[in-house]
RNA sequence: GCCGGGGUGGCCGAGCGGUCUAAGGCGGCGGGCUGCAGACCCGUUAUUUCCCGGGUUCGAAUCCCGGCCCCGGCUCCA
């Protein structure tokens, strides 16, 4: 709220509850959308990693003009009964993404449609306590200016929002910046009931009831896209002041950066949107999130293919990685070696200088560069010493490996099939066997069909080492 | 017009008063390893420099002032 970085300090001590703006379900996710929940999973995976109980509730916004409109484009005039087929299958497609990112799954997923009963007695009170008006047409506006700190969340002055605003005057407002708690109902479009009129909710007001319902207030962190932050956030700070007595709502509020698209905004009509469905059909859900968490949250984030191809180069030399640490794992010692107190001690200074950037403002571009670091200690190091480790340290390395991986949503297809793990071993030493005896031909020929089955071979001094290669498709 | 957010190497992208002769990645270059290869390893790749001009400071990419440029919000938007 003072509009600056600050320390994050939840209300209650091991407890944090945060609520974030979710999709209204009229079109599928584009890569704006995915980069704020993949953002707000990192930051859930993050503090719950480092201690808290954290309690998530993301809503849907599942009636609304967009839905009503989109209804009317696919259905005509069956529209009004068929309207609620638009955010199903919306829905349906965001837990499916979400499933393909690794985000995890949130406490709550509350629908609008299921809470008008708690909206409308919402309403009432703040009709009665004067914050709220009836229009003639039964609409019911929120009277912004019976709120003195309005604008505060956005820097936004009043006066001067008036002075420019492009808002056209709807006839029952008192002031163009009032907003709809409840729009009147008009023909074709769905409809509840109310004492004013039949009609529909506005938005903003679903947010703070829904979030106030399974949350309590005020709570801990609210979030969504920058984007939000006008009208949407001060609009439900408005209603919370009048709903609470407070002009806070939540501790703290996070706004993720926009994407953009050769450094313009998504839109419509500029026709440059770019689905997340059309990004996973050449590039894995983790591609994606790697990228995502190459560029600092409040960062704008300029999209591109060849982005994705750089993240998609990390995240194999990150698996790599992990599969040496599983091959060396049957070579290394079982009692400890001269060698482990000094790797424990590297994989715990990445751990540490990991944990410390995320701490750090979610500085997950940093927190990368620090995967990376304990990546390269196991090219570049450990591979070439299996017979001075344990065990017992290598396991600890790749557990940490994967762990802060998943963190940010990576690393989460480590396991190898057994038989199949097996298989290649196998295959891999006969070909070892073929190498010692100079048959190179043969050698060549089996690394190069392990490379069409996307097993990746590399012989070191030391042994041969190989990778499997999950992201082959995409190519 | 008002309100935000940005401008760092060939590209992406950290850093936000001293450890910056600026992390990390990609790309380039050189080398190593290897029978060869490599999606492997090592080194190198911003050195009157962090958009420009002033200022504060012992010290600034980092703070202040003034410009320039880009993007966004003020209407639905994650």
């Amino acid at each position: 709220m003072s509009r600056r970085i600050e320390k994050f300090v939840p209300i209650l001590e091991r407890d944090v509850r945060g609520y974030v703006c979710g999709p209204t379900p009229y079109d599928s996710m584009h890569v704006g959308h995915a980069r704020t929940y993949s953002f707000f999973d990192t930051f859930v995976k993050f503090l719950r990693y480092i201690g808290y109980n954290v309690t998530l509730v993301i809503n849907f916004t599942d009636i609304d003009d967009k839905i009503i409109n989109r209804a009317r484009e696919e259905f005509g005039s069956e529209a009004y009964i068929r309207w609620r087929e638009i955010p199903e299958r919306y829905i349906r497609e965001f837990f499916e993404i979400c499933e393909k990112l690794n985000i995890g799954r949130a406490d709550h997923y509350p629908k609008v449609t299921e809470h008008i009963d708690d909206m409308i007695a919402s309403i009432r009170t703040l009709i009665s306590r004067g914050y709220a008006y009836v229009a003639p047409d039964g609409s019911v506006y929120f009277e912004i200016e019976k709120v003195p700190e309005y604008g505060k969340l956005s820097g936004q002055d009043i006066s001067k929002l008036m002075a420019g605003a492009r808002v056209e005057p709807e006839p029952g407002k008192k002031n163009p910046l009032d907003f709809a708690l409840w729009k009147s109902w008009k023909p074709g479009e769905p409809w509840w009931s109310t004492p004013w009129c039949p009609g529909r909710p506005g938005w903003h007001l679903e947010c703070v009831v829904m979030a106030s319902k399974y949350l309590g207030v005020p709570f801990d962190f609210h979030g969504g896209g920058l984007d939000l932050v006008f009208p949407h956030h001060e609009n439900e700070l408005a209603i919370g002041y009048a709903l609470y007595g407070s002009y806070e709502l939540a501790r703290y509020w996070i706004h993720v950066g926009l994407v953009t698209i050769h450094g313009e905004k998504m839109s419509k009509s500029l026709k440059n949107i770019i689905p997340v469905h059309e990004v996973l059909k050449r590039y894995d859900g983790e591609v994606l999130r790697l990228y995502y968490s190459m560029t600092h949250y409040r960062k704008p984030l300029d999209f591109s293919y060849e982005g994705l191809s750089d993240a998609e180069q990390l995240l194999r030399t990150l698996y790599a990685a992990c599969d040496y640490l599983r091959e060396l794992y049957r070579e290394a010692r079982d009692e400890a070696g001269p060698e482990d107190p000094r790797v424990v001690e590297d994989v715990r200074k990445v751990e540490e200088s990991f944990l410390l950037a995320l701490a750090d403002d979610m500085d997950t571009p940093r927190a990368v560069s620090e995967l990376i670091s304990l990546a390269r200690m196991v090219t570049s190091k450990l591979i070439y010493m299996p017979e001075k480790i344990s065990k017992d340290t290598v396991s600890h390395a790749l557990h940490v490996l994967i762990s802060l991986g998943n963190i940010l949503g990576v690393l989460t297809k480590t396991t190898i099939d057994e038989t199949l793990f097996n298989i290649i071993e196998l295959t891999i030493e006969v070909r070892q066997r073929l190498r010692r005896q100079r048959n190179f031909e043969l050698a060549d020929y089996i690394r190069e069909e392990l490379s069409r089955q996307g097993v990746i071979v590399t012989d070191t001094r030391v042994r041969t080492y190989w990778t499997l290669d999950r992201f082959r498709q995409s190519t």
